[in-house]
Order: C-alpha cells, then sequence, then structure tokens
DNA sequence: CTTTCAGCCTGGGCGC
DNA sequence: TGCGCCCAGGCTGAAA
C-alpha cells in the first residue's frame, strides 16, 4: 500500500498528533514484534519530539532514541485521541476485544483488524494495524540513515545523482524505478504512473534514456509524488492516515490498474505487462 | 555482478 | 453460500 507520498501523509499527521507527548505504555500483541520487547522498557516515560519519513517508513524521534515503523503492504498507524468512547485498551481489559495467535483482532462492522501493537501515551494512543503483517517496526539508539548510494525520490539533488551514478544500469526503467538500493520511496502504483506522463516505454533499458528523458523522468518524480502528497495518497483499498482519513490521489491515475480501459490522453487501450513480478500499466501509443 | 522468483501473510473478489 | 483460485501498494535472500 505505501509508497512516499502514502508515508508522508501518516508522517504530516502524526507529528501534529504526537509531538511532545510522553510515552505511558506500550504492548506488543503480535510474537514477530518481539524483538522490540528489549527496548521497551527504555521509551516508556519519555518524550516523542518529531515524527518524519525515512524513505518509505516512518521515523519517530523518542528523546535520544527512535522507532522506524515499515508498513510494507497493509500497515496503518492510528492514533485515536483519548475520549469518553472506549479505546482499545479498554476494550481488552473488559473482554471485548480477543487474543488469537496471539495477535489481538478487535471486531468493528463485523471486520477484523490486527493491531500488532500500540503506543499509549498521554492524550491519546497510537494502534499498529497491519493484517498481512509484513510491517516491522525497528528500535535504534541513534539516528538511523538512507542506505549508501540511495536517494530520497523527492532529494533536490536527484536529477545530478540519476546523471552521475545510473547511466550505466541496463535494468528496464520501471524495475529501476523500484529499486530501493537507489532511489528511495517510488512505488508500483506511482512508477507506472511517473512513465506514462514521462512517455517512456516501461521495458525500456535505463542506460537507454538521453539525458532530456533522464530529466523528464526526474521532472514526474517529482511532479507526481508532490501532487500525490498534496491529495494525502492514493487509497485503493485500505490505505488511510493517521487519523483515519482516505487519500484522493486514485482519482488521478492515468494506467494503474486501468488495463483495458481507454488512455486519458489519446484513447487507445490501456495494457498491463509482468516486470520483476510486478504489474506494469502502460500506453503503448502515448510510451515510446 | 545481475536478475528472477519464492516466500513472508491475510483478505477481497471472482468464477463456478 | 461456499469453495478454490488469483491478486495485492513491499522487500529479502537464495538460486541461477
Amino acid at each position: 500500500m505505501p509508497e512516499l507520498p502514502e508515508v508522508e501523509t501518516v508522517c504530516r499527521g502524526l507529528q501534529k498528533d504526537l509531538k511532545s507527548r510522553v510515552i505511558n505504555k506500550i504492548i506488543i500483541y503480535d510474537p514477530k514484534l518481539k524483538s522490540l520487547n528489549h527496548h521497551l522498557s527504555s521509551l516508556e516515560n519519555k518524550k516523542i519530539s518529531l515524527v518524519t519519513r525515512l524513505g518509505k517508513q516512518v521515523l519517530i524521534k523518542v528523546d535520544n532514541l527512535y522507532l522506524l515503523i515499515h508498513l510494507r503492504m497493509t500497515g496503518r498507524l492510528i492514533f485515536v485521541k483519548n475520549s469518553k468512547q472506549h479505546s482499545l485498551i479498554d476494550e481488552i481489559q473488559k473482554g471485548e476485544a480477543y487474543l488469537e495467535h496471539k495477535v489481538i483482532r478487535l471486531t468493528q462492522d463485523n471486520k477484523y483488524k490486527h493491531v500488532r501493537f500500540l503506543i499509549n501515551c498521554k492524550g491519546g494512543t497510537l494502534y499498529f494495524f497491519d493484517p498481512r503483517r509484513f510491517g516491522t517496526v525497528e528500535y535504534f539508539d541513534k539516528k538511523p540513515e538512507l542506505a549508501i548510494n540511495s536517494i530520497d525520490a523527492l532529494d533536490e539533488n536527484l536529477n545530478s545523482y540519476l546523471h552521475q551514478n545510473t547511466s550505466k544500469i541496463k535494468q528496464n526503467v520501471k524495475s529501476f524505478l523500484l529499486n530501493q538500493a537507489r532511489i528511495v520511496g517510488i512505488g508500483n502504483i506511482y512508477a507506472s504512473e511517473i512513465l506514462f506522463l514521462a512517455k517512456i516505454h516501461p521495458e525500456r533499458a535505463w542506460s537507454s534514456l538521453s539525458k532530456n528523458e533522464t530529466n523528464l523522468v526526474c521532472r514526474y518524480i517529482k511532479q507526481v509524488l508532490t501532487k500525490a502528497i498534496e491529495k494525502g495518497g492514493t487509497t485503493f483499498s485500505d490505505f488511510q492516515s493517521s487519523n483515519g482519513e482516505t487519500g484522493q490521489y486514485q482519482n488521478e491515475l492515468y494506467v494503474y490498474s486501468r488495463e483495458g480501459e481507454k488512455c486519458r490522453k489519446c484513447e487507445s487501450l490501456i495494457l498491463k505487462i509482468t516486470q520483476g513480478s510486478r504489474s506494469t500499466f502502460y500506453c503503448e501509443k502515448c510510451q515510446k
């Protein structure tokens, strides 16, 4: 689910909600997260100072310590302010939520929502829901950084990075955009959208791009991701911001998930192919 | 070195 | 209604 714009949307919401709150208690329900247990006590009674994005991950600064959360496919971080209405903690204590395979499942609208862990702080609780349980939470005692030789997709130096470091890469352009060891933040939805707008065929080799085409890709990486952030991300089935709102960028898509529908520029039919075992959507006529 | 592909998981949608 | 199959926004690590 979450690519850079969705993670940025979550971070902005959490920064507002969590900043300056003191952590009372952290509870882990999913045994897959138990490595975090060793560090929980060092986080309690400390103040959250900053929530920022690191690539596709959410970085929460707690005093001089860090929690790095990767949402992967279905992870959601939802902050619920304290109110008279019962919180999940209350429901657990009242036995209205129950344990199944040690992962809390909360019934709500007859649907199960899997809570892997929660942070209860003064004024509210941050829940980490993740049905598929691909998401990860890591603890660091110093600030984690992006991998060497990689660059954030919205870094202002992206253009010179692409020209200086990537001209020999023979990988197809679509797979290259998804490669997080290089550009960090682009996922399967936005990769197809960026290539459509840049009018570049997804099966071209990255090294075959002219200087001008590389500039175009760079321009549309910035444009697409920035606009998607403005729209609060893309919601297909289950992306939600930290206050539970859905994104709006799905209404702007030119090709993703539009196989067999008419291209919004030339009216020929959108095609779907598989590259690196991921779906790619494109317009044969618009993209050369 | 590069590239592919199964695996990690669950739930929704579809065809029968 | 139900069952089986396919699909999914990400990433890793083993194998080729």
